[in-house]
RNA sequence: GGGCGAUUGGCGCAGUCUGGUAGCGCGCUUCCCUGACACGGAAGAGGUCACAGGUUCAAGUCCUGUAUCGCCCACCA
């Protein structure tokens, strides 16, 4: 037999078996083609909502944790642009810095030699030998940067495209770009002539490694073994001819002995009064050295008076600068100690020691002192084995050096204190998600120990537009840069000549040197706002777009990324760079370890996308809350993907019922006035509800408490209310007609409700039966979208509650839920008895329930039913 | 050592601002191939809300303290 129904299902839209496969390719193609998601700058300011997205390292992998953080971005976007927004929502790439030029050393067996000349005819070797790498040109190693990055975001975009990204993708940038490159040299010749970026020649942190300087934000502390060495140094000869007994230091770095310079003690310490103002002799090198007092100095720590070298460690380099210490470096940026005896060990012996040294890493010369220390009875006892705190370059695996050098610094606040108060002030400017991730960056910026040092000893990077003079004898003259013209940007000043030479003068007496370095990697990625909203570039579209609306990122580069980017715009443009920053948190392994390459724990995008759907993943990021970490299960990606798979089915369910029944395709079934039951009012009324909420959750930028309300009254809607209503929907009456109009109008809310979590189901659903993408159809509003009168949301759930009772009666006999009720008692109050009676019909429908039933009031709240299955 | 979070059934979480006799999902148990859905549905078991004090008629919720865990920062004698 055939039904009306199975003649109009799938006629008209509705597929007979909706499936989720596929959904995503045949929508991200349809996004792209149709420009769903494209920017129309022709709107005015208050009319766009701009996202300053984080660009991605390219160089690196995505992992889930990228997953979710640019999924909650996406939430809002979609959020945004349904609200009427016109989003502005560019996508960069991070291709600049060193951990490009790691990859690429990897993949094509590489390694930059600014010292050769550029090879034309060069070609990556086929099969690549990582251990022995072919030394190339800087330009070369460019080139080949540029090469793989270029094939590195195309994998990335694809994958963004798989999610659902809402991204416009005609607004793409790389940080290595000639936008990026040209707003990061303008931006640091505008720091240079506000006074805001200068040159110092000082100690510096330094990766021997990588061989750069290293700013305070890129510092982290490690665990690094080491040992404490107890080494006397002796009192120099009194004009008596007495000495007296020998001061012990402690100290975890005896290859410095010869780069000592003081030995320091509390002024208060009275075990060392009486030295201060005498000197002593540092063993086996006998330099003279000053036992001077100084209140960083630790009476508790090693013996109480500590050996000042240059430099140990930044305490080192304080009492260099207050006290006015001399400078004696011996280890050479290579990490390794100088080839040359320095003049100032001047014994025979001393200077035996030293050559000996000579060219040996730290760790080998360490050995190598304490034997000799040992020979010459200055080390008392053994050395103690100690774990102590180093700081490490986050990318190196060396303890950092501390030498001196001249580098370009920005001022961020580090040396000035008025500067601070201000950036701490812009902080209190922004609105915070959560708002307690604000005390990471007050503490930051309180805790500054010196201005941003932003010029790094690399090759792949954004150079310094600026030369020097060469003098006479061809040495540069460091204090008067010649700058480039804005106008000539991006310029490279290894290739071009500065204003007013020729590129023959370079390296000649009397001509220029392009200045080395590049500029530290965050120097250009804390401009992205400026770089992505066309900053002197397109001044209509940066007075559209900036201050931008939100800075989405990662909790773990506030200190770096936010911060660098509020110091940028606050030197630049005195004002906050954005007016809202979300924190992710991060996906950690369901053992809550930091996922890592290194622990094998990595959860690959591309498979739980194709095992699960984009939609499955993208509701489970939701469930992840601004700045908390989250665990990764993937079994509750079933959950997600279960949601997905309902909402095809229950809009399959709602639609085909108005289909069938003869209401047309016309805009009738979506008439308010049609719906005339008091559940289907109560159910609207309480939609109406959800919709208050979840856009209220929204505005606060609170997508998880958005998607819970959303998906509760979803699972709600088709448990009880579509079962409820079920029957009575079948019917070509009023009360037919009321329920498909509900049916209708709640399916539209809902699905546009669920659209920025699950984009492909939602607009496979909307393309059913309406026109144009449901990603630019309107969020709902319930005074145009949900008008029906008022009615009680109990009457729903009394329905609800009554039904689930008699569902449990057939439960606990163990029968079909077809079986009938053949007698039904529901005790409640009057209210409630009187709330029941108006969807009593739809109840004892959805129950099968075929006696009369038994209405009793009583006292007590709720309801007691007592029903009886036929046997 | 400084700062910030967290601690609620086996697991993951909400509820804490605005005190009023514990909620959700997963998992588990039992039942049901019902006409949207077996990539499903229905019903159910399971918690003295980390601990100790205090405020209150009443505390998961407010106050004080403690413990444990996590994160950020500092820590190279």
């Amino acid at each position: 037999m055939t039904s009306e129904l199975d003649n109009f299902s799938g006629a008209a839209g509705v597929p007979e078996k909706p499936v989720l496969e596929g959904l995503e390719a045949t929508w991200s193609a349809r996004w792209a083609e149709q420009g769903t998601y494209a920017f129309d700058r022709t709107k005015t300011r208050d009319e766009i909502f701009s996202i300053d997205t984080p660009p991605p390292t390219v160089s690196g992998s995505l992992h889930v944790g990228h997953v979710f953080s640019y999924t909650h971005t996406d939430l809002i976007a979609r959020y945004q642009r349904m609200r009427g927004k016109e989003v502005f929502y560019p996508m960069g790439w991070d291709d600049n810095g060193l951990p490009t030029e790691r990859r690429v050393q990897n993949y094509f067996g590489v390694r930059c030699d600014p010292t050769l000349p550029y090879d034309a005819e060069f070609t990556a070797p086929e099969k690549p030998d990582p251990k022995r790498q072919i030394p190339i040109s800087r330009r070369n190693f460019v080139e080949l940067c540029n090469e793989l990055v270029e094939e590195d975001e195309k994998v990335f975009e694809q994958l963004w495209r798989t999610l659902g990204l809402s991204v416009d993708w005609a607004q793409q940038y790389t940080t290595i770009g000639h936008a990026s490159q040209t707003v990061s040299q303008r931006a640091f010749l505008r720091n240079i002539a506000r006074g805001e970026a200068y040159q110092q020649d000082a100690p510096t942190l330094w990766d021997v490694t990588y061989q750069t300087a290293v700013a305070q934000a890129e510092l982290e502390a490690r665990e690094y073994p080491g040992a404490y060495h107890r080494v006397a140094f002796h009192p120099s000869t009194e004009s008596d001819g007495a000495a007296g007994p020998p001061i012990y230091i402690e100290t975890t770095r005896p290859e410095l002995i010869g780069a000592c310079v003081a030995l320091i003690a509390h002024p208060d310490d009275e075990r060392f009064k009486p030295l201060f103002g005498t000197t002593v002799t540092s063993p086996l090198f006998g330099v003279e050295v000053p036992v001077v007092a100084h209140t960083a100095a630790d009476p508790e720590k090693g013996s109480g008076v500590v050996m000042c070298c240059t430099f140990g460690d930044l305490t080192d380099v304080i009492w260099w600068r207050e006290l006015q210490l001399p400078n004696r470096t011996i280890i050479g940026r290579d990490g390794r100690i100088l080839p040359d005896a320095p003049e100032w060990i001047s014994t025979e012996s001393g200077r035996e020691l030293y050559a000996s040294l000579a060219g040996k890493t730290t760790f080998s010369a360490r050995e190598l002192t304490v034997e000799a220390l040992k020979a010459s009875g200055d080390l008392d006892g053994d050395p103690k084995p100690t774990q102590r705190m180093a700081n490490f370059y986050e990318r190196g695996d060396k303890p950092l050096e501390i030498v001196s050098t001249r580098q370009w610094y920005i001022t961020n606040g580090g040396r000035s204190a008025d500067l601070r108060r201000d950036l701490v002030a812009r902080g209190d400017e922004i609105n915070w998600v959560p708002q307690y991730m604000q005390s990471r960056l007050t503490n930051w910026i309180d805790g500054l120990n010196g201005d941003w040092l932003v010029s790094r000893q690399r090759f792949f990077g954004i150079p310094f537009p600026v030369w020097y003079r060469l003098d006479a004898a061809g040495e540069p003259e460091y204090d008067q840069p010649i700058l480039a013209d804005e106008a000539s940007l991006p310029v490279d000043p290894a290739s071009q000549a500065p204003p007013g030479f020729e590129d023959s003068q370079r390296g000649q007496a009397g001509g220029f040197m392009a200045d080395p370095d590049v500029l530290d990697t965050w120097a250009t990625s804390s401009l992205t706002p400026q770089i992505v909203c066309g900053w002197e570039r397109d001044p209509e579209l940066f007075a559209k777009t900036f201050p931008m609306d939100l800075r989405p990122q990662g909790h773990d580069i506030i200190r770096t990324w936010l911060f660098s980017t509020v110091v940028r715009s606050h030197l630049e443009h005195g004002s906050i760079p954005w007016h809202n920053t979300a924190l992710s948190g991060f996906v950690v392994d369901p053992d809550r370890k930091k996922m890592s390459k290194s622990k094998g724990n990595v959860v690959v995008p591309d498979e739980i996308l194709t095992k699960y759907g984009a939609d499955a993943v993208r509701w489970r990021a939701a469930g992840a809350r601004p700045g908390a970490d989250s665990p990764f299960d993937e079994a509750q990606m079933k959950v997600g993907r279960r949601l997905a798979m309902k909402v095809l089915n229950a809009s399959k369910f709602v639609l085909a019922a108005e289909e069938a029944y003869g209401l047309g395709a016309d805009a009738s079934h979506l008439d308010p006035a049609r719906v005339t039951e008091p559940i289907d009012l109560a159910m609207l009324s309480k939609l109406r509800l959800v919709v208050d909420e979840a856009t209220a959750a929204f505005e606060e930028l609170d997508y998880t408490t958005a998607l819970e309300i959303t998906e509760k009254f979803f699972w709600d809607f088709c448990d009880d209310y579509l079962e409820l209503v079920k029957e009575r929907s079948r019917r070509n009456d009023a009360g037919g007609a009321s329920a498909k109009s509900a049916f209708v109008l709640a399916l539209s809310t809902q699905l546009r409700l669920l659209a920025p979590f699950l984009p492909y189901v939602t607009e496979e659903v909307w393309s059913w039966w309406q026109e144009g993408s449901i990603h630019r159809a309107s969020w709902p509003v319930n005074t145009t979208d949900l008008t029906t009168p008022e009615q009680d949301p109990r009457v729903l759930t009394a329905a609800a509650s009554v039904l689930a009772d008699i569902r449990g009666a057939k439960s606990t006999a163990k029968v079909s839920q077809k079986t009938e009720i053949k007698a039904l008692t529901v005790t409640a109050s009057q209210t409630e008895l009187d709330l029941l009676a108006l969807a009593m019909a739809d109840v004892l429908a959805a129950g099968r329930v075929t006696a009369e039933p038994t209405l009793t009031p009583g006292e007590s709240d709720g309801f007691t039913v007592e029903a009886v299955p036929a046997a």
